[in-house]
DNA sequence: TGTGAATAAATGACATAGCCATTACTTCAT
DNA sequence: ATGAAGTAATGGCTATGTCATTTATTCACA
């Protein structure tokens, strides 16, 4: 899975552009596995994603808050959250306090799923077992300050 | 654009999953300004993917090349291309040598729609304008890093 | 040489998701 | 009280991923 060997020397524009690329494919390469360890609980990854933001969040959150806390901006919220309502995953009801919100909650189901996919966190996390601690963490702080501004 | 501050304290597992999580957030923050660009000229990251593996290796590819040489893996590579016919930016032909393969080209249409967005190609490097050289130089190693075996 | 396995592409059928516009309801400021 | 703004849902469309199947072609080998 070197980058360089996947495409023509002259893919690249300069190491920005390389950069900007190497960032996609490795996302794109954690996805591909994510998805298999997701599938095998009838998951996507967006699904999963809304799960462990109200898993984290530890209170009913709206649909927008969701939206907003999702990795994926743009986000068609309202139907992913159907889908999870359909699996009995999460829950939904008006909020009292603003009618026009509605509290998303996650179920006993959907806190037993997340439990059950905790045992293949070790699987997960391990896709980037290749890095040390020291790297780990200048990775996180180089990919923060791409980031800034 | 701080991880931190999108997501609840207790969100990540360890290190490494903040690596994980913070490689993906990065590139669907990188795709969405890409979406952006590409979609006033009506090409998706996908097609457009195609459109630059087909100009930098100056030959026929087959499907099943381009396939093999896009960023997402598992793309239904047929109908893409299909799409890129239909707006007369790549041509098929079935390939003289193996008739089982088919030779797609990029038009003269398609390399002149490239050499136009060439010109938003400072706005697209400029997304990791915040990176020195050689700040990029160790993100671009890490990654390879990670990736490895 | 003939035949069956393997390969490449296309296609049907379906699900997920992104995206835009519109609608319905609710809240809030004036 | 009223009109603007906020929130969610929904219709309608497109792009894409995914699996199974079909068709055409190539290739190995008996």
């Amino acid at each position: 899975m070197e980058i360089e060997k996947e495409v023509p020397k002259n893919y690249f524009r300069n190491d920005r552009h390389k950069g900007l690329v190497n960032i996609i494919f490795s996302s794109n390469w954690i996805m591909l596995q994510m998805k298999q360890i997701l599938e095998e609980d009838d998951l996507t990854p967006q699904q999963y994603n809304i799960l462990r933001i109200l898993q984290s969040h530890h209170k009913p959150l709206s649909t927008l808050k969701i939206r907003e806390l999702m990795l994926d901006k743009m986000s068609d919220t309202s139907r992913i959250v159907e889908r999870l309502i359909k699996k009995e995953l999460v829950n939904k009801q008006s909020c009292s306090s603003d009618k026009r919100l509605v509290d998303i909650t996650i179920t006993e189901k959907g806190l037993a799923l997340l439990q059950h996919l905790e045992k293949k966190y070790e699987v997960i996390d391990g896709i980037i077992n290749n890095l040390s601690a020291v790297e780990l963490n200048s990775l996180n702080m180089l990919l923060d300050t791409m980031r800034k501004r």
